[in-house]
DNA sequence: CGACCATTTGATATGGATCAAGCGATGTGG
DNA sequence: CCACATCGCTTGATCCATATCAAATGGTCG
């Protein structure tokens, strides 16, 4: 997929987003500057594969624009997205030497890619390094433990903890983008796509948000919101 | 709750459960022979909380005779069974330095506890033991998200997931003696007691599994099974 | 404008929840 | 040692939230 693991200086890091959402080129702890450093710059298009699940677990991505999906794929086809990662997001991190799960770009996207062997390469002298690793990892375990919490939740509940979830994490105020469709909000949350609908709908009507589009969607009333969070 | 961390030289580490499976003293890879050599053993009577959530994460545990659960509960009194866990398997492993989760004895049981401070103490000379760390928070993580593929299955998938798990994990063979209670068993897999039990029923009739006591449960055709697991 | 794709809305079906009763094992006190 | 209470589990009847099937609407791009 990619073989340079050294510097690029030439690169901006500094990316626009369709949305202007973007990543400062700001180094957060160590092991964030240092794939800030190393990271080679990639894109990919609207639904582009990143990699496959049973693929070689070569790379670490960090999301600098667009919005990236990670799912499993049972058998008879049903879909499960495990996570939506954010610019800024580090994905693709995955302990053994293959990647459990596939990636793609929902939209046109831009990351930054470094190979795994060198961060832990790193690790091996910088504590930091190898600490910042750990940290990392614990956050999504924690992140993966509250998506169980929600997929036992009503189609209310879900809905509700989606959009709290990604109004958090945009930090756009009351107005979020969503960058995904209603399928993948689907199969994020265990629903079908109609139940999604339906539920927004609801809501709307409820007067606990408003949705001036399909992919807008206005908070009105986290209180309401918030109690269907349990 | 404990203040010790020195080595415990005078304890008898073999442990025999009720069942007979057990713990044996062996070393495996650097943390666990840190956790056996100076982990403290405590006694939990069934039911007793062992930690809850919120407390600080001040130590880790690792099982050594009986079963232990791990849960949080929603406002409303759902109870989410985020894991069990068995003879071998260590808990508590948590990156924040607060538990997000309760856990409790399902039967008496006996575990090792180890300040979390020592582990990281001794994880910043030895990198061998942060290593550790890492994998097994990884292998936590990967346990999650398969739960969280087992969640979104009918009824009879996510009992079948759940007896090929236990009997893999009990490597008993085909037979297999549950720790846990039928409610349990429905907080774990995200269903009612009501459906646990007409599953294993439909299981019985199926002639999938046999069910000579309700905590004693036979794999008859895990073809069947496995057919369900998707 | 017309085709296509995403989304919404409507009608109906169904898997699992809920409510309720029965059953079997285990333990306790007389 | 037995009668009975208790607890965990199973079984039965009914309900309901969400899935499924189907059609209409709307937005985007050539």
């Amino acid at each position: 997929m990619l073989n340079q693991t050294r510097l690029h200086p030439a690169v901006t890091r500094q990316t626009v987003a369709r949305n202007g959402r973007t990543v400062p080129p700001v180094a957060g702890h160590p092991l964030e500057s240092a794939i800030e450093m190393m990271g080679a710059p990639m894109s990919f298009g609207r639904n582009e594969e990143i990699f496959g699940e049973n693929e070689p677990a070569e790379y670490l991505y960090k999301v600098m624009s667009g919005t990236v999906r990670t799912y499993k794929v049972l058998n008879d086809g049903r879909r499960q997205i495990g996570a939506f990662y954010l610019p800024g997001d580090i994905f693709g991190l995955d302990v053994g030497d293959e990647h459990t799960y596939s990636a793609e770009a929902i939209a046109d996207s831009k990351v930054l890619v470094i190979k795994r062997s060198a961060v832990e390469r790193l690790a091996n002298s910088d504590h930091e390094i190898a600490h910042g690793m750990w940290t990392l990892t614990g956050r999504e375990l924690q992140r993966v433990q509250d998506h169980v919490m929600v997929l036992i939740k009503t189609a209310q509940e879900r809905v509700a903890s989606f959009l709290l979830e990604m109004a958090a994490r945009s930090r756009t105020g009351n107005e979020i983008e969503l960058p995904m469709s209603r399928q993948d909000i689907a199969d994020y949350l265990g629903l079908t796509i109609e139940t999604v609908s339906r539920t927004f709908t609801q809501l709307e009507n409820s007067a606990a948000i408003a949705v001036p589009s399909s992919r807008r969607i206005v908070l009105r009333n986290r209180a309401v919101l918030s109690r269907l969070n349990a």
